[in-house]
DNA sequence: GATTTTACTGTAATCGATTACATTTAAGAA
DNA sequence: TTCTTAAATGTAATCGATTACAGTAAAATC
C-alpha cells in the first residue's frame, strides 16, 4: 500500500506538505506543487479514505434502511436519496432489514459506532435495540412515508396520505360506486390508519358502508392482492370498487379478478396507490395516487444533511404533493 | 463523544485492557471483565468503526456498480449481495451509475482509496477511470450477467445467454412461427451479441431469417418495447413473433401491441428475459427466461469475499442454470 | 542595509482503537 | 516459604492522514 509516508519520501518533502498540496494547493510553491504531484503520480497514491476519515470524524456516509428492496416503489425513494447524497459526496449503505428487528437493530447500530453519520428509516419502526435507545437520542435520523413510532418526533418526509385517499374516494363515489372494499397493507403503520380513515370519512359523508368482510389483505404484496380478492370475491355480495393499498396489491388484485372472468372496472374498478413505473402500462392502466417518490429521497437526504451538519430544523414535517392519476382500472359503476 | 479512553478511567484500567475486554473477553480476569462491562454500559460506549479500521486496513464494506436502480432485476441481484455481504459483516454501498462514466469513476475509486475493499459491477464497462487502471490491476472486482471488457479477465457470474436465447427460439419455432423480430437492449454489450447470436443461430438452422429491419431497441426499458413495437408494426410485413431483450421491454410490447388492436399470442407471440416479478401477472403472463437474480448476486459476493482474502479463484467464470418459463404470452401461430 | 511582515515548509501532536512487548501479579511446584 | 511459570495488565508504538505550532526563507518596508 502507498501511503503519505511513501510519497513525502519519493518527493523530497514532508508529510504534511503532501497533505496540503492535496487539500489546498494554494498553500503549496508551484514549484513544491509540481515536484509532489509528480510523486503522487509516481507512486499511484491515493490518499486512504479511512484515516481521513479517523481524523475527522465524519464518514460521510449514512445507511438507509429498507423494509423490502424489491418494492419498485421503495427504488425511486433510494434513487432520489442517493442522487442527493452523490452530490454532496455522500454514500448511501443499503440496509435490507426485510422487517426483521435484529437486522434493524444491526444496521441502526451503524450511526451509534461512526459507520455512518445519519439514517433514513423507510419503515416506521424506530430501528435502534432498546438498549440503544438512549444513545440514539440525538441521532440525525429521518424517515420517508412512514413516521417513527414513539414518544421523541423524529423529522419525517411523507405524504398526506388522507387527503390523497379521500381523492382515490371521492373520484371511485363520483363514478356511482356504492359497494367498496379494501385490500390493505401492514395494519401496524400510520399509513394504513390514514389511509383507511381518509377513505372512511369519504364513505361516511355519503352514507355509504365499509363493513369489516370487506377489509382484506395485510402486506404491500402482489400475492395479498391475489389473496385479497379471492377473499372478497367469496362474500355474498360482490364489491364494485377495490382500494388496493398499493400498486402492487393492485396487481395481484386486477390479476386475480379477470382469473374470475370478470372484467375491470366494468365489473370491479381497481385503483392503487403508489404510481410504480409498471402501473401505466398493465391492462387495464391503473388508477393511482402518483408519490413524488424521487423527490422524497432527494428530500430526506437534504434535510438529514442539515442534521447531520448539527443545525435545527424549522420544520419536523413536509408534507410533499400527490397527484391522483386517473386511468382505465376504474370507471362508472356498470349497467346490471 | 464517548471514547476507549473515558471507558478506561471510568473502569480504572488501561485502554488495551478495555479493547481486550470486548475483542477477546477470555484474556480478561472476571472481575476486571465486570468492572469494564459496568463502565463500557454507564458511558454508552461503542467502539468507532472508522479507527478500527484504519488499523486493520479494512472496511468490510463492497461497492455495487449499478446502471439502473429503477430494474427491478437489478433489484433481485442487490438483493442477494445483500444478504450475504450482511452475513459476512460486510456492508453494501450503492453506486448508482446511470451509465454515466464519471460516476462510474468516482465510486469505482472507492476501491483505491481503501473506502471499500472491492467491487460488483452490473454493467459491462471497465469502471475505472483510464488514469486508474494500472492501480486497479489487481483490485477484487466481479462483474455479474455482464462481462467487463478489456484485456484483463475478471471473474464473472453469468448465464448461459446464448442457450437461453436457443431455448426461446426453439420455444417460438415450434409453435409454428416464421416471421421473427427483435427489440434489443443495449447494443454495446456482450450480452446482445450472445442472445442474438443465440436466436440466430436456431433460425439458421430452420432456414428462417431474421432481417435486419425486424431488430429495433437499444435500450432495457419499457419505453424502449413501445418504440420499438411501433417502428415493427410500419413494416409491410408483421412478425408473429417478437424476441424482447428483458421483460420490461417486454412488458412494452405487449402494452402497445394491444393498443394497436391486436391479440398477444394469438396475432404477436413475445417472451421476455430475466422472469422479474411482475410478468407473471401482467394480462398475458409472460413467456421468458427465469435468471436466478438472488443466487447469482450471493454467489457474486461470495466470490468477490475469495478475491478480497488475497486468495485465487479455482474458476473464473460461474455459470448459472437458466430455467425456460412459459406462460401464455406465446402461442401457436394463428390460422389467419 | 536592517527590520518587519508574509509565505512556505517542517516537526510533532492528534484522531480512536489495536497490539507487540514489558511488567506485574497470581498460581503452582518444590 | 521460596522459586518458577503462567496469566493478567499496562506502556507505548502503530495504522495513515491532518493540522496546530514552530521555524525558516523570502519579500516588503523604512
Amino acid at each position: 500500500m502507498t501511503n503519505i509516508k511513501k510519497v513525502s519520501e519519493l518527493a523530497g518533502v514532508s508529510t504534511a506538505t503532501v497533505s496540503r498540496t492535496l487539500k489546498s494547493p494554494e498553500q503549496v510553491t508551484a514549484t513544491t506543487r509540481e515536484k509532489v504531484m509528480q510523486a503522487v503520480k509516481q507512486a499511484g497514491y491515493r490518499p486512504n479514505w479511512l484515516a481521513s476519515s479517523v481524523k475527522s470524524g465524519k464518514s460521510n456516509s449514512i445507511v438507509v434502511l429498507v423494509p423490502n428492496l424489491t418494492n419498485p416503489f421503495f427504488l425511486r425513494i433510494i434513487g432520489g436519496i442517493e442522487q442527493a447524497a452523490q452530490e454532496k459526496g455522500y454514500s448511501v449503505l443499503l440496509g435490507d432489514t426485510q422487517g426483521d428487528s435484529k437486522r434493524e437493530h444491526e444496521y441502526a447500530g451503524m450511526v451509534l459506532s461512526n459507520r455512518v453519520d445519519g439514517l433514513i428509516q423507510l419503515d416506521h419502526s424506530f430501528p435502534f435495540a432498546p438498549q440503544d435507545a438512549e444513545l440514539a437520542e440525538n441521532v440525525p435520523m429521518v424517515s420517508v412515508c412512514e413516521r417513527i413510532v414513539g414518544e421523541r418526533k423524529y423529522p419525517v418526509i411523507e405524504l398526506d396520505n388522507y387527503a390523497a385517499s379521500r381523492a382515490l374516494a371521492h373520484h371511485l363515489v363520483s363514478y356511482g360506486h356504492r359497494r367498496f372494499a379494501a385490500i390493505v397493507g401492514q395494519i401496524s403503520s400510520q399509513i394504513y390508519r390514514e389511509r383507511l380513515a381518509g377513505i372512511r370519512s369519504v364513505l361516511q359523508e355519503e352514507n355509504l358502508p365499509l363493513p369489516d368482510e370487506m377489509l382484506a389483505g395485510g402486506s404491500y404484496s402482489i400475492e395479498a392482492g391475489i389473496a385479497g380478492v379471492q377473499q372478497l370475491l367469496k362474500q355474498p355480495i360482490r364489491p364494485t370498487a377495490i382500494f388496493c393499498f398499493n400498486d402492487d396489491i393492485a396487481i395481484g388484485a386486477i390479476h386475480e379478478i379477470k382469473k374470475h372472468g370478470l372484467r375491470v372496472p366494468q365489473d370491479i374498478s381497481v385503483v392503487g396507490f403508489d404510481n410504480i413505473k409498471v402501473s401505466a402500462f398493465i391492462d387495464p392502466p391503473l388508477t393511482t395516487v402518483d408519490q413524488p417518490a424521487y423527490d422524497m429521497g432527494r428530500r430526506a437526504f437534504e434535510v438529514l444533511s442539515v442534521l447531520m451538519r448539527g443545525e435545527s430544523l424549522t420544520r419536523i414535517r413536509e408534507i410533499l404533493p400527490f397527484q391522483l392519476v386517473e386511468r382505465q382500472s376504474s370507471g362508472p359503476v356498470s349497467a346490471d
